[in-house]
Parts: C-alpha cells; structure tokens; sequence
DNA sequence: GCCTTATAGTTTGATATCAAACTTTTTATG
DNA sequence: CATAAAAAGTTTGATATCAAACTATAAGGC
C-alpha cells in the first residue's frame, strides 16, 4: 500500500482545516482573525483563563507568538490580560463579553468540521483513527 | 470545541514532523531552510523539473510563496530557474548538481521521519490509517 | 487578424511565527 | 540571607506566508 505518504497527507488535512476554519470565522463575523486567535479564544472559552505559558503549550508556538496574538485578541477586545496575583511574572489571560459571546460560533464551527471531516465514517473508524493517530503522535 | 478532536491532533503531529525535518536538514548541514524548502527540492529531486504552478499545488502553497522560497533555493545554489520553450509565461525550475547531491540526505530523512512515526504499528494498522486519512482528505 | 479572457509569475504590503537576547520575579542553594 | 539559577513574558529582527494588484504571454471567439 502507499502508506508512504502518510504525513504528507497529514499536513494538507491540517491545512485544508485552517483554511475551513478561517472561512468559517468570517462567515459568523469573526473577521481579520486567523486560526491561532481561533485556538486560543477556544481554548480560553472552554478552558477558562490561562497563562501566557499555558496557552503557548496548549496550542503550541512559541511564547512570543503568543505574546503578539493575545495583543491583538485585546486590542479587537475580546481577551483581557491581567497579572497573577501570587507569582507576579504571569499573566492571566480570559475573555471578555465579547469574547465569551463568540461561544456559540466556535460551537457551530467545531460541528460543522467535525461533521464535514467525519461524513461516511463509522464510529468504529473514528476510533480506531483517534487511537492510531494518538500513537503517531506519542512517536513524535 | 473538543480538544481531542483529531484535527487537533492532526495538527500537533504535522507541527512536531515540521520540527523534525528541520532539525535532521540541519544535522545534515542542510542550513537555512524550513520545511517548504525541503518539500520543495524532494519534489524537484523526486519528480524532475516542475513550473512554479506546479510546485504551488504539490506544496500547497500560494504562488506568491512560491516565487520567494525557490529564490532563496537560487541564491543558494540548489535550484535553477529557465523560461519554458514553448510558452514563455512559464518557468522550469530544476535541481542544480549541488541540490541533487542531496537526494541521499532527503532519502535518509524520509525514512527516519518514517520509522519514528510508525513505531509500534503493524503493517494492517498503517494500511488503515492511510485508508482513514485519505477518506478524511477527501472529506475536505 | 483583433480583442477579450485566461494563465503564469512577480511585486507589494501585511501578518504569523520563531529564535535569541533581555527584564522581572521567583525559587533554590550554600 | 545572598546570590545563582530558573521561570514568565516581552522585544527585536528575520522569514514564511497570504492576498491583492500587477505584468506578460497565450488561447479563443468574432
């Protein structure tokens, strides 16, 4: 078979998916924003508030990318940024009003892509996929 | 939005590949260069001669991109760039002997990222991953 | 043969991203 | 304690990337 290929696969998946998820966004609204604001914004919707570190773990990049994405999520205000009371060198990151009203279009979105990426899998397959690919994943 | 959606996943692997390659091009003294590089010279390696069209869709990049990632490879030394005879809008961009000369460097990377990403599956469970990814590609 | 449309590629401007150097605060160690 | 090491963020500089506007050539319709 030509199971070569396989992250070569992987990496056009993963685009196609940035590319959904940025047309998604300007869809609803959500504009001049790009997939990482997405990650993040998700992350601290779900999540709660999150420290620079963590979020650099969670949708990992680099600390100083996310030093410039979480300044421009506060300049279109939809994140605020405050210092850790306890351990002064963190800041603590969550979103504002109008960051949590996007909660119901990140929703949608995660459907919509869920849906669209899974048409005419059984469950079976989807967990056999989440297994292997948590595998690969683990490898690297 | 889920965490453990394998979208998510997917793009955790296809970044912690990106790192990888980058790092062997580098042990190999292949400086200077991201991952598009390398995707760029494998294919020119691997396929022959190709128009810059041709690359932007392999590569799955825009052709803006394009059209600055094979003008460092030029500066370098690893490509070259001629007019197509024929239709004159076009341009042939080929290996040069110094970027040919690292097929061998490409082959060995290739079957490193290979073996680290497969280790501990069996051939049917590769078969199956590939068969669920390429679904998931088309899906897309 | 023209003129319109399509195609190949580049240029320009903006943004995401990383790595390295740096600042500030906290923790560890002698 | 005092000082060194570690950790959290930011700044700076470089590069990859995209999108839109542009140039140049080719193809098609009348």
């Amino acid at each position: 078979m030509k199971r070569d290929h396989i992250i070569f696969l992987i990496g056009r998946i993963h685009y196609k998916a940035q590319r959904l998820l940025e047309r998604e966004m300007k869809a609803r609204g959500i504009e001049g924003l790009a997939p990482s604001h997405g990650e993040i914004l998700g992350s601290l919707i779900f999540k709660g508030p999150l420290s620079m570190t963590e979020i650099a773990r969670i949708i990992d990049r680099d600390k100083s990318t996310i030093t410039a994405l979480v300044g421009k999520l506060i300049r279109l205000g939809y994140v605020e940024k405050r210092t850790h009371e306890g351990d002064r060198r963190m800041a603590l990151v969550a979103v504002t009003k109008k960051g949590a009203a996007l909660k119901p279009a990140f929703v949608a979105i995660a459907m919509k892509l869920r849906t669209l990426s899974y048409r005419d899998t059984t469950d079976d397959e989807r967990d056999e996929l989440y297994r292997l690919l948590s595998k690969i994943n683990g490898n690297l």
